[in-house]
DNA sequence: GTAACAGCTGACCGTAAGTCATTTACTTAA
DNA sequence: TTAAGTAAATGACTTACGGTCAGCTGTTAC
């Protein structure tokens, strides 16, 4: 009975190695210039075993982007066990969005490049609901969270959690796409650091969505603070 | 002497019924699944004649993506025009980039594109040169403008008007392009309406950047014209 | 030992980007 | 008028890559 199972496992573990020689190439080269026998070769398979387990080259490279949605959501799930009350979360799950942006340049660009319209044509239903429903999973946790900060008073009552949410998150991607390709342009010609940049604007948007009790009392701790570092 | 210059005037021509051909086909199928062989059947002309026009297939690409900024760029002209302050010309150049997203999809998807690294392998320097340069003077147009709306004291003078403008474009630019994904998504899964959120969220980044005295001004004659709405 | 089977292989196919020797169309000059 | 010269256009060809499939190989079951 043993060997159903064994067999099981290293099936997925053949798909993981296929996985990881492909992370490596995409990597490297990004969907268009990477090819199939370079991805076998890489996994010293053939060519026709990688189209045992996935449908396609863009099923494969949706399928390596999953794992950076994973990483994302355990970054979240890390930033919000870490912080200690409802607006600290929300902070902190920017903060490791930006995290994320920085250490894993390579899956921000594939959720990117997933985004364009361009892109869905050769991908597996199969695929496309796993991405979906992590998709999901993460959009539920941010809104969640910001859920928490209305009901708990720290945001405004009048605004909605998932419209929050969606500001909040789409500011900062709007940011970081700029950063990702035109960083040294806006120094050189602008003076402008877009690292700071990203959390400024985030700072700000986020004020603009508390109560004014929490931010007064925030500026005036914030001002506190300052007088003590000079 | 006149027959160089019809020569001139008719290679300029052809350049362009090309350029007609492959926006067409761009449009229709996105750059990955349009085919030179196609673009030269719908500007009735053979394969490698467009090879003397365009380096390659990505280049004839950003030659048509020139055609969208110059468009977006005329918009921006209009706008600033048509408005009678700095903070209506912020405005409605931010209107302007809205309905140049809704009206102008295509071209926003090329720009988009665009932006990825993935891209920019098989482009000419030339090409490169005029998109950097059509980027270039966008950006400069909307800074100037920000720039006058601090000097005039309508937005915080602690601001930096680059920093401005970089936020407020790419705060709609997150959103748009959540919109052109994710539409549906969100109004079945959390009741947002994406269209009304990007002239929301605008405003709110737009209010956080202006001086106190502008902003009640503001809210006070928006109060006074619900009333009459009422 | 061998039949059955799952997993793997790589030669092969179709398609599409890009090239280039040749043809065509037009201009110039005798 | 025509022949030489030149610029523009052609499309067959090369190369490269995604995807397929008939057959091979190593393992299991009897």
């Amino acid at each position: 009975m043993g060997i159903q199972e064994r067999k099981e496992r290293e099936k997925e573990h053949r798909r993981d190695e296929i996985l990881n020689a492909a992370q490596k190439v995409f990597f490297e080269k990004g969907l268009q210039a990477s090819t199939m026998d370079e991805i076998a070769e890489a996994a010293e398979l053939s060519k026709g075993t990688l189209y045992l387990y996935f449908k396609s080259k863009e099923d494969l490279y949706l399928a390596v982007m999953t794992r950076g949605m994973e990483l994302l959501q355990d970054l979240f799930d890390k930033a919000i066990s870490e912080a200690d009350s409802p607006l600290d979360q929300i902070r902190k799950m920017g903060q490791a969005y930006r995290t994320f942006f920085n250490e894993h340049r390579n899956f921000f660009r594939m959720f990117s490049f997933f985004q364009h319209p361009q892109f869905h044509k050769q991908v597996s239903e199969d695929m496309m609901a796993i991405c979906h429903a992590r998709n999901q999973e993460i959009w539920q946790k941010v809104i969640s969270i910001i859920k928490r900060g209305i009901e708990q008073g720290f945001l405004r009552d009048d605004l909605d959690p998932a419209e929050c949410a969606i500001m909040l998150w789409s500011n900062s991607y709007g940011l970081m796409v700029r950063m990702d390709t035109q960083l040294e342009y806006f120094r050189e010609n602008f003076g402008v650091d877009l690292e700071k940049l990203i959390d400024k604007s985030s700072e700000l948007l986020l004020q603009s969505m508390m109560t004014d009790e929490v931010r007064e009392k925030m500026s005036f701790s914030r001002t506190r603070n300052d007088e003590q570092h000079s």
